[in-house]
Parts: C-alpha cells; structure tokens; sequence
RNA sequence: GGAGGAGUUCCCGAGUGGCCAAAGGGGGCAGACUGUAAAUCUGUUGCGUUAGCUUCGGUGGUUCGAAUCCACCCUCCUCCA
C-alpha cells in the first residue's frame, strides 16, 4: 500500500494556503505547494504565494524553486515533489500538497511517468512551424496515420495536443496512446486523502478573488510586473502567461490603465477558477468543503480533521 | 424651440419584408486535459421533451408575412437656437 499523504485543493482565493498551513500545525505536517506559477522566484504578489507570516513556522517546499526565465514543466515539478514528499515521510512527518494545478498534483499522486523526448532536438520547432503553414487537420491527419486513437481524441484546433502527440512518436517511435496505456497501468506513487475547498455560491468566490485582486493591486502587483519587465523576463515565457503578469504586463507596455488590467485580472482569475473546479471535479472520492459565503476555517479544520481521522492519518 | 441620429436576445454589435430565435464577438454555463497547464482546446447559451410559444423601446397600422415599411408616443446622443 502506497504512503498516505493529505492533498488540500481548491480553485483560486479559495483557502488553500491557510488550511494547510492550519492542518500543518495540528497534525505535524509539511506543505508541499502543487502551483505552477509559485515556484518561480520573484512572482510573489501575483501568484499569491504565502508570506513568512502565512507559513507560521511550517516548512513550504516547491515554491521558489525555478527562475521566470526558466522553463518548467510537470516532470520536473513530479520529480522534484516526489523527492520532497519522500523526505518529509522519511523523517515521519505528513506531507502536505497544496494547490491548485490539478495536472501537477494528479501526476504527483499517480505515479505518472512523462514519455521522455529530447528538448535540444528542433523536433517540437518543426512541427510547430508546420502546423503554422498548413494547419492543425493536415498534421492531424499525419497523426491519425500512426496512431488513430488520439488523433480521434485531438480537435483540428488543438495544435498543442497535436503537436505533442506527433512529437512523442517522432522521437520515441511509441504513439501517446500507448504511452498513456503504460503510465495508467502503474500503480498509484501515493494514498492520497484529498480536501476540495471550493465555495457553495459563484458569486461568494468571484466576490473573494475580487477582493484579493484588490488586496495585490495595494501589495505592489504594477512594480513587482514592472520589475519583472526591466529584468528583462521575456513577456513570452511560460512565466510571464500567469494571470496577474500578462495583464499587467501588456498594460504596462502599450501605456495602459493599470486598473483596467486589474479588472481584467479578475475576470481571467474568475474563469480560471471555474477551469479548475472543473478539472476537480472528476477527482473521484475527494472530500468538498464548502464555504458558505466566506471561508470559516474553524469549521473547515473541523472537517477535515474527520477526514484526516477516518483516513487514518 | 429647430435639424439630424439612435434604441436588437445578459453586454457589445450585425441584420432593412419571408431563408430570423435573429451573424459575429464578449460574458455565462458545461466539458476536455499525460513535459508550456494561471496554459491550451471543445460544446452550449429565449422558453418548451415535441407540437409550439414569447422576443428586436411602446402602441397602433400596412402586408399572405415585419426586427426590417408607415403613424404616433417614450428614451438617449449630436448639432443649431
């Protein structure tokens, strides 16, 4: 049987850092962020990332741990976590995942393996360029030749997918289809017990990242961005596509308003949340802890300490 | 007071007699997701299960038939006083 380990999940602005933070403190745990965009440095405000005060003396691990420039990805994020999570077991404490990109923590806890491929080779540029010329159904039909099954999976439009798909036969000779049947067969690295914050109400969350847009505009959201940029942070890394920093970016380069960004931060934020409720949703056996108009976490550290005692941890 | 212009489905905005419940975009809702994932992609969006019903500022007309034409009214904008 795998070791069990807490995940708290959650859409954004939805409490995810001060239950684990909390649960860390009662239950002798480590938390171990599950952000995309918090493990890079410098990207503070934006991404929310908790303060030395949030933490409270609990140890955070996976934030802070790449620069803007760098490019990241869900394997290196799965090797490294695992590492993290292995030790904090290893010294008999519980880890604690924490956040909000569901790809990363479900291949975390999955065990998944990524169909390995050479990143110096200009493969993904060419395809990229050719699916520029001629189109996402042409290279879809290319796919569809070696392997049927994704390519009857893959929309005309989705180039990303495509492009990978194609990517991973070119330079493995094994279709990501296959590949995939493979990595599900593996047994789970983790036992999992997943907490879902979310809120009962749409507009108790829009209402909440509102709020907490607000509360980056007061912190200094335009410097940090604006630092950023005179760093010479690319405005196309993967960094610079986080929502907060896009934004603010593209005003600050035409001359725009900063708070016409802000307002369209929280419109992206909003619709982001709802991704991720929806990518949550399908994580069968999760427990949901819903707010009621505004997170109460006397109530939520209740609840999950039921869960934590009928999990066994 | 006078002269023009405009009012369209949640929003913006096309539509100028039938093919219109009404293009397109935004927003909303739902879904997908295996090395960029805070990214990327898809579906759907008046009501009704169907027949059908109710919508295009209002009222009344013209017409076999109107969001589209006519009259009056209401509201808004610009210009002249």
């Amino acid at each position: 049987m795998p070791p069990k380990i807490l995940v708290v999940s959650g859409p954004t602005a939805s409490g995810k850092t001060r239950l684990a933070v909390e649960l860390a403190l009662r239950s002798n745990g480590e938390v171990v962020s599950a952000d995309s965009m918090q493990i890079y440095r410098r990207m503070d405000i934006g991404t929310a990332k908790p303060t030395h005060e949030e933490m409270r003396g609990v140890p955070h691990h996976m934030i802070d741990i790449a620069d803007p420039e760098e490019d990241f990805s869900v394997a290196r994020y799965v090797e490294m976590a695992a590492q993290c999570v292995d030790d904090i077991l290893a010294r008999g404490k519980l880890p604690i995942v924490a956040g909000g990109t569901g790809l990363y923590i479900d291949s975390l806890l999955s065990g998944r393996t990524f169909a390995q491929f050479d990143t110096a080779s200009p493969l993904r540029s060419e395809l990229e360029a050719r699916i520029r010329t001629l189109g996402g159904q042409a290279l879809l039909d290319e796919l569809a030749a070696v392997d049927p099954e994704s390519a009857a999976r893959l929309h005309p439009n989705d180039e990303k997918r495509i492009v990978r798909a194609l990517e991973v036969y070119l330079s493995t000779g094994k279709t990501i289809t296959q590949h995939n049947l493979e990595t599900r067969s593996i047994p789970p690295r983790y036992n999992a017990l997943t907490l879902t914050l979310a809120f009962s109400r749409r507009e108790d969350m829009w209402a909440r990242i509102d709020q907490r847009v607000d509360e980056m505009m007061g912190s200094g959201l335009v410097a940090e961005v604006q630092g950023l940029l005179k760093d010479g942070v690319p405005e196309k890394c993967t960094a610079m596509q986080a929502i907060g920093y896009k934004e603010m970016a593209a005003a600050l380069r035409s001359g725009g308003d900063v708070n016409a960004a802000a307002e369209e931060i929280k419109l992206r934020s909003r619709q982001y949340a709802k991704r991720q409720l929806t990518w949550f949703r399908r994580t069968s056996g999760a427990k949901w802890i819903f707010w009621d108009t505004v997170p109460d976490f006397a109530a939520g550290l209740q609840a999950s300490t039921r869960y934590l005692e009928e999990f066994g941890i």
